[in-house]
Order: structure tokens, then C-alpha cells, then sequence
DNA sequence: ACCTGAACACCGTTCAAGT
DNA sequence: ACCTGAACACCGTTCAAGT
């Protein structure tokens, strides 16, 4: 007689552990969410979810995941700057339907391949469309944040002590292209910590100073 | 002979433990931070923090506010392009010098005294500096995710369910004259869910709308 | 007024065991 | 191969008590 969560159990894989976690963030928030909670609501003891899902860092990057497979299948019209609004307006909108989406992020360290897959994407989108790499390279750190909605720098700059930090770094031309090819126009030698936060100042300059003089055009048109 | 932790303890107090609790977090990530182990740094017991701080997200609240407190002192130059490029950077060294500061903001449900003092001062150097109100209320936006490095409209949506709402709105004028200057702008009536997503929609397109047509100039300039 | 100790209801994750 | 139960080392916070 007691109707306490779910009757059926189909069977747990990791994309169903995946699913319901998102519905159960969506319904309660990330606070709320538990281990123990999300295996009570599968009716199904803890453990068995670390069967599908290695942590719960782990689940909660494929959450992400799960939220950005649905903008990778945004269509290309040819022109840059409509493929790079719809994909932007459509990331933004999987971020808003699900508001835990911006803790999570801004919570992460590492850069994981669903996000480098999505980043690839855009970059694609304005290469393919005839924007210059450079160009293209400033527009990716201009619209960073209005993207996420977090600020990207802080976790691009992985520490070159991390050993991870070369794998990934020699791994990016065969998984990511585009991101190879804009990376390839500032990495002369090793970057280090110095000569990577003179780069990510630099960026966010020239976007701060982007915004401002288009403020100020606005205003003397006025 | 036991050297664990502190040996004096100057008596508690709610400065203090916020400026413990950050060097804390600065040390080992917001992660690692806890109650109990922020009392045993202070050779105290764990509810001894509670005299001085309601709640850990009190505790959380406290810390972003003392990191704010020093850009409040950026000196105004009278020009608003230069007052707020201060302003702007100020408080992005703030965050990047506390790097949890950016996933403790994106954690906070609700806009705290000290974040609108901040975004009363950032709106205050542009008024001042002559720029009409409509265009400091974009301008606010455009920048919103910059200054803060997450998106401010997720909480910057206040449910008109929130009776402490009207509280809030009510109690603008007498601290924040600048922000409500431009809240006058739009607030014509209640301001719905529908109406506040149709705003918010906005104000993202023409920062975009912005982004793009100053990079458009700069390849076109090319 | 300020601090303590024990207790409550939770966590994520391990390990050995069951089927 | 998949799931369970008990256990470990933690959490934030309450309450009654100490000084």
C-alpha cells in the first residue's frame, strides 16, 4: 500500500540516471540534490548508481552534457553571424530552462569534452561562415560569458603543472579543429601562468572596449 | 606542544570570522570550506561561529560583501567611460584574486545590500558622468555579465510571489537612488514573470546585437 | 554575553557481500 | 553484471548547558 517513488525499475543506465537527475535539479534544485536522494527517488539503493556514473562530479558533468547535445543540433545557414546567434540563443535557453545549469558550470574545473564539443561548434559556425581565426578568436572571448553566463577564463586557464594539461592540449586537433586552429595563432612556446594572464587581460579588454564604443555610438546618434 | 591551528584567540567577531573564512577559501577552495573546519582553524568550537554569523549562506553572503568593500573606493575621474572602466576592473581583480568568489555569486538566490550597493555606484559614475538614464539601464546590462562573470538576470528575477518583493522595491530610493532611477524607466504597473522574461530578452539581444556589429566593424575595418 | 558538547538528520564513498 | 547493506568520515544546525 505504500506508494513511495517509482513502482517500475527498467533497469538503470547511465542515461536514465542522467535524465532523472536533471528532472530532479529541475524540480528541487542542485542543493536538494543527493546521491542518496536520486537512488531513493530510482528506487534503487545509492550504491547502485556509482554503477552507471564513477561520482557525483561525474553525474553532474554529464548533466551538462545532456543539456548541451540539444544545441549541437542547431542548423548552419552559411552566414556567421545568424549561425552564431541561433547557437548562442539556443545555449542560453537550455541554461534558463534549467537555472541550476549556471551553478553547476561556474562550479566545474575542468574543461569536459561535451563543452570543448560545444565551444567547437561555434567556432566552426564562424569559420565555416569566412570570419578570420583572429577574429574569430576574439569574438569566442568576447561572447564567453554572455554565453555560459559565467566567465570562461577562469577555468581555460588550466596550471601547466597539470600533467593532463599537454594530453589535452595534443589531443584538441583530432576532436577539435576549430579550436586547434585559433589556439595555433597564440601558442609560441609554452604558455605560462604569466604570459597566459596577459593574454586573458588582453581579451577582456578589447571586449570591454567593444561594448563601450558601441554604447557610445548609441549615444551620440541619439 | 601541540602546534595545531591557532594558539591566541582575540575573541571572536563577525569581521573576523568573514575574513578567516575567505583567507580559508583562498587557501583551499570554497569546497573545503565548512563550518567546523573554519572553527577548528580558530581554535574554537563550531557553534561559537554562530553568534557571529546567522548561517553558513550568511557566512557566504558576508564574504562577497568584504571582497565588494574595496571596490567601492575606486575614485570617480567625472568622465563615465573612465569611471566605470575602473569600476569594472576593480571588481573583476577582486573575483579573480577570490577565485570561489565566482561560484559562491552564481550560488546566491537573492541580491544581497552590499551587491546593490556596488551596482548603485557603477550606475551612480554613469549618471553623474551625463549618460542618459535609458542608455545606463542597457549599459547595466550589456556589462552585467562582465562585471560579475555570471548572468545577474537569473537573480535579478525576483518572483512577484516574494513578498519581500515589494519590501525591496520599496526600500530603493532610500539606498540605491541610482538604481532606481532606471527601474522608474520600466516599471510601468506590476512587473509580471511574462513581462520581466520579455525585458530580459531584450536587453540580451541588444548586447548581442552590440558584440556582433562591433565585430562586423572590425573585420569590415580589416 | 559568549562559548561548549552532545545530539540529530543528513552527506559521498569504501568495501565485502549477495544474486 | 548489476545491485545491496553496513560502515566510515564527514556535513549544517538544534538545543541545553556552562562561564
Amino acid at each position: 500500500m505504500a506508494g513511495s517513488g517509482q513502482v517500475r525499475r527498467p533497469r538503470l543506465n547511465r542515461h536514465l540516471v542522467l535524465t532523472e537527475a536533471v528532472a530532479f535539479a529541475d524540480a528541487n534544485g542542485v542543493g536538494a540534490l543527493s546521491m542518496r536522494r536520486l537512488a531513493q527517488q530510482l528506487g534503487v539503493a545509492p550504491m547502485a548508481l556509482y554503477k552507471h556514473v564513477t561520482s557525483k562530479d561525474d553525474m553532474l558533468d554529464g548533466m551538462l552534457a545532456l543539456l548541451l547535445e540539444d544545441v549541437r543540433e542547431t542548423p548552419s545557414t552559411g552566414q556567421w553571424r545568424e549561425d552564431l546567434r541561433r547557437r548562442i540563443l539556443a545555449t542560453r535557453s537550455a541554461l534558463i530552462e534549467h537555472p541550476w545549469s549556471q551553478e553547476v558550470l561556474s562550479s566545474r574545473r575542468q574543461m569536459t569534452a561535451a563543452m570543448l564539443d560545444h565551444l567547437d561548434g561555434l567556432v566552426g559556425a564562424m569559420l565555416q561562415g569566412g570570419l578570420p581565426v583572429d577574429l574569430t578568436h576574439h569574438t569566442m572571448h568576447v561572447l564567453g560569458n554572455r554565453m555560459w553566463g559565467f566567465n570562461p577564463e577562469l577555468f581555460a586557464a588550466t596550471p601547466a603543472s597539470d600533467p593532463s594539461f599537454e594530453v589535452q592540449r595534443s589531443a584538441l586537433p583530432l576532436r577539435h579543429r576549430h579550436l586547434a586552429e585559433i589556439a595555433a595563432g597564440v601558442d609560441h612556446g609554452a604558455i605560462g601562468v604569466e604570459t597566459s594572464r596577459m593574454h586573458d587581460d588582453f581579451e577582456f579588454n578589447f571586449a570591454l572596449n567593444l561594448i563601450l564604443d558601441g554604447i557610445e555610438e548609441f549615444r551620440n546618434a541619439d
